[in-house]
DNA sequence: TTGTAAGCGTTATCAA
DNA sequence: TTGATAACGCTTACAA
């Protein structure tokens, strides 16, 4: 069993001087005498004194802490954001609470509740795919609680995002595979109810309509993007009657999953079919062909987010809290996708 | 700014009872009429209140909070640990904070500070690389706040740890190597003063020596086993004036980035160089060949350290905190190390 | 420069 | 079954 806690009070009792005057040196007032503090930090060092966050944050109604919430933190996208929130968070002076949905909202309605009865300052918040009943996201508005969304934000109106330009990276990706001769180009999408996953078909819809290539529905197919819902989907492509010879995926790990179904049945990538993923996973790399994808970068988006939240964190003006940052994102070309001569 | 939040003296004020019913009731209490209990439920739904955790958790010197303390979320064997313990956890009625160290330790040195400032019940913790003193998770065992290491663990007597035999694995991974004919195998192993990384190399010191193999010191190249550190690694064992026929890596991360380099230089896996990884990354699996690796459990492990760290936290028994419990972990066989006839 | 005292929002003890 | 009250450990007016 935790042994007994150090207070400032069993300090004060020791040097006979009062508890506030022990926690003002501790919080390196100027109110208190040097040579004070001095006697004061030694004496805490020496009984092992550590500051109870508890009882200070619940005084101060202030506890520089933001939760985030995350789908997943294993996937590289996250955990990369994650990266970049902790460190822009450390240099303000703010911890960081890191939970997982596991694209669940139940859980995602959880941890809301869990982390506001924690107190935090703030939330950064990826929504999870299941999520399309926004209440408890709303309720943060509500209780005019600071948040942000990053990368996928939901559509409630009147609220902070840090998004990557979804819609241009569809564009730019099927852009791609018709500069490099694919004509009949299928498209992998998430959950059509997820503004990102909106955004990116819409993209791949307005390159398509751009190059007059007609858009054929049959070639969409929605899924949760996970590895098995990527062999499922290139299993229904397979199955029309005519030929397909490119895919751009929403994400990477359902392209990499049809990849590796196509590889064991011997068809050829790219040159009976050609691929371009999303995230930039460092699976993508890893994959041979090497898979041609969308970098975001998650350590910028997870910055850019953090530095929004504080801003209104500390900003009591809450007509703030209602700003859309663009990251920018690059086409990253590899073997995937490769410029085939004499196609269809 | 975020609005003044509802407490348990507001419901009180508005229904004209006392708050402690109120907290009695919202605790489900059975010494409260049920009809109360549900006027008070009404109204706190009503209100829109939430229980200020810090408040509660002050007075009742209990958060029902475990930390986590990883050295990177994004590795696969690490989150699927938190995986498990967060599973685990929640079923046992605790949350859990998850924090990482980036293998730094001045950073879990903070981290320890910051949690036990957080007043956690417990940690579970995996050391970071860097971590050579032990100062700060030391003092965890004097100020006897409850604590399991998993996976990569400390020398310090009389803890609890929750590991895999790495001793055996390394053993299983080498003799594998001879098994399938391969004689000439160098290891790469991460820093020698990590106990975890000192029981695989002495596994794969006892296999070569089961099997009469002499130990070569220049095959043994220590490093933090991040993927350069993997194309290090083989450039220093290409420039032997000898030929070395297979590897056993400590990680996967460093057996990639080997076989990367290999590939662009035209050098055949498994026919000119065999290899073994460990931790069954996805990756492991992604590559080609696909690499041959020791699976361990994290999911397991997560369980069974948080099992463990909630037993000693509901046990004021002190003395339990002493127990050691090894999880299995398997070889699985994959292209990198497939038998070559007609070798040496 | 230091001390006094109240209060943050709960819960536990005791009394009614 | 409910109420009154003190306490958890800290911070902060205000006083001295």
């Amino acid at each position: 069993m935790a042994s007994k806690k150090v207070t400032i009070h069993d300090i004060a009792r020791i040097l006979k001087i009062d508890s506030s005057t022990v926690s003002r040196a501790l919080n390196d007032s100027p109110r208190v005498k040097k040579k004070t503090k001095d006697k004061i930090i030694a004496a805490a060092n020496e009984l092992g004194y550590q500051r109870n966050q508890l009882a200070s944050s619940l005084r101060k109604s202030k506890t520089n802490t933001i939760g985030v919430i995350v789908p997943r933190i294993s996937r590289y996208f996250f955990s990369s954001a994650i990266a970049g929130i902790e460190e822009t968070a450390y240099k303000l002076g703010y911890n960081v609470i890191i939970c997982q949905s596991l694209e669940k909202v139940e859980r995602e309605r959880e941890l809301v509740d869990t982390l506001l009865a924690y107190r935090v300052d703030g939330l950064l918040i990826s929504v999870s795919m299941e999520t399309r009943n926004y209440d408890h996201l709303e309720s943060l508005k509500i209780r005019k609680t600071p948040h942000v969304f990053f990368d996928r934000h939901c559509d409630i109106p009147n609220n902070s995002n840090v998004l990557i330009d979804d819609f241009q990276a569809g564009y730019d990706a099927t852009q791609h595979l018709i500069s490099n001769g694919y004509k009949s180009i299928a498209h992998f999408c998430g959950p059509l109810e997820m503004e990102l996953y909106k955004n990116r078909f819409n993209g791949y819809v307005a390159a398509l309509k751009d190059n007059e290539i007609p858009f054929n529905k049959e070639l969409v197919i929605e899924s949760r993007l996970m590895t098995e819902d990527g062999v499922n989907c290139i299993e229904e492509i397979l199955l029309l009657p005519y030929k397909v010879d490119a895919v751009f995926s929403a994400n990477d790990i359902a392209a990499i999953g049809a990849i590796k179904y196509l590889k064991r049945k011997g068809i050829k990538i790219p040159e009976d079919i050609a691929f371009v993923g999303f995230s930039n996973e460092p699976m993508s790399s890893i994959i041979e062909p090497a898979l041609t994808t969308i970098n975001q970068s998650g350590s910028e988006i997870g910055k850019k987010a953090t530095q929004l939240l504080i801003s209104i964190i500390n900003n009591d003006n809450e007509e703030i809290n209602n700003e859309t940052i663009i990251v920018k994102s690059q086409l990253i070309e590899r073997q995937s996708s490769k410029h085939v001569k004499q196609k269809g």
